[in-house]
DNA sequence: CGATATTATTTAGCATAGCTAACTAAATAC
DNA sequence: GTATTTAGTTAGCTATGCTAAATAATATCG
């Protein structure tokens, strides 16, 4: 008799999971970007303020290494998020050749609002789905979440 | 006695599905991000090219409004990849003012093997699920589609 | 049918974001 | 105490984002 499959019976193949799963988180990010607009800030720099805001202080290195761009490109995203006093910059005292950049409230309250913005409309479309999708999704997430970071 | 929830029991509120799904759907992409410095495209160019392929001929401002970026923004892209023999552009014979813009078979190719990596990659980590936890993923599919693309 | 409006795209010009190469300054190694 | 490494910046280039204005083709309407 075949081998069994890694669930009892006709479990789909990871690699199909993958291709939907990946093209599905492509989608739903895409969809949620429109609500960016309204906070004023670019891509660039949301993505970096989030890093910053829920990262606690970082230091440039860390924050190029986590927005994955070059060091200078981020000296000078972080020397915008100042000028805009959305961010404010010490010396380690430690080591004074790092800094500890840090989000300012003005920063946190911009980022937060945005988020908001984003799981908001996201929340909404989760009220529409029927109570075993939901279960199904909120069962699934835990995974999801092991998957995204690991 | 208090109002049920929308499980029987203790299901978690949407709000907090919401928060914790986009904030997965962020990690998840941002790993799989890594794998695109082997494509040697940029970011704008990877993700155009990928609506390019998928969608068929496209008009740029079809191509615009997928990316969310200006038609401006999206003229000089295309002329880019045009540049790079990654796509071809034609008129319209109904409508000499729109373009049909359409991946060439390089094109084609080199995002088919960007796209190959990343879903690879996203396939090893789901191969190294528990059972139980790849199943609830696998259900869970159909509703995160239908959430990502409304 | 011809003037006018609308639609698709491009050009110009500006700010931001990406890179590498080369520099400064501080800390570490020997 | 000189040499090396590490953290960040400066310079200079290309690419990506925008708005305003131009061009060209189609659609409208009187």
């Amino acid at each position: 008799m075949p081998p069994r499959n890694r669930q009892a019976r006709r479990a789909p193949p990871a690699a199909q999971v993958a291709t939907r799963l990946h093209s599905a988180a492509i989608h739903l990010l895409r969809r949620l970007r429109v609500e960016d607009q309204a906070s004023g800030l670019t891509a660039p720099r949301l993505s970096a303020m989030s890093v910053i805001v829920f990262g606690g202080p970082v230091t440039l290195g860390d924050l190029a290494r986590a927005e994955q761009v070059s060091a200078p490109t981020m000296s000078r995203m972080v020397a915008g998020l100042r000028r805009l006093g959305l961010v404010e910059v010490t010396r380690d005292p430690d080591d004074r050749r790092v800094q500890r950049i840090r989000a300012t409230t003005r920063g946190k309250a911009l980022l937060e609002a945005g988020r908001g913005r984003r799981v908001r409309r996201l929340a909404a479309d989760l009220e529409a789905l029927s109570d075993p999708e939901f279960a199904a999704l909120a069962k699934a997430l835990p995974t999801l979440e092991a998957i995204a970071r690991p």
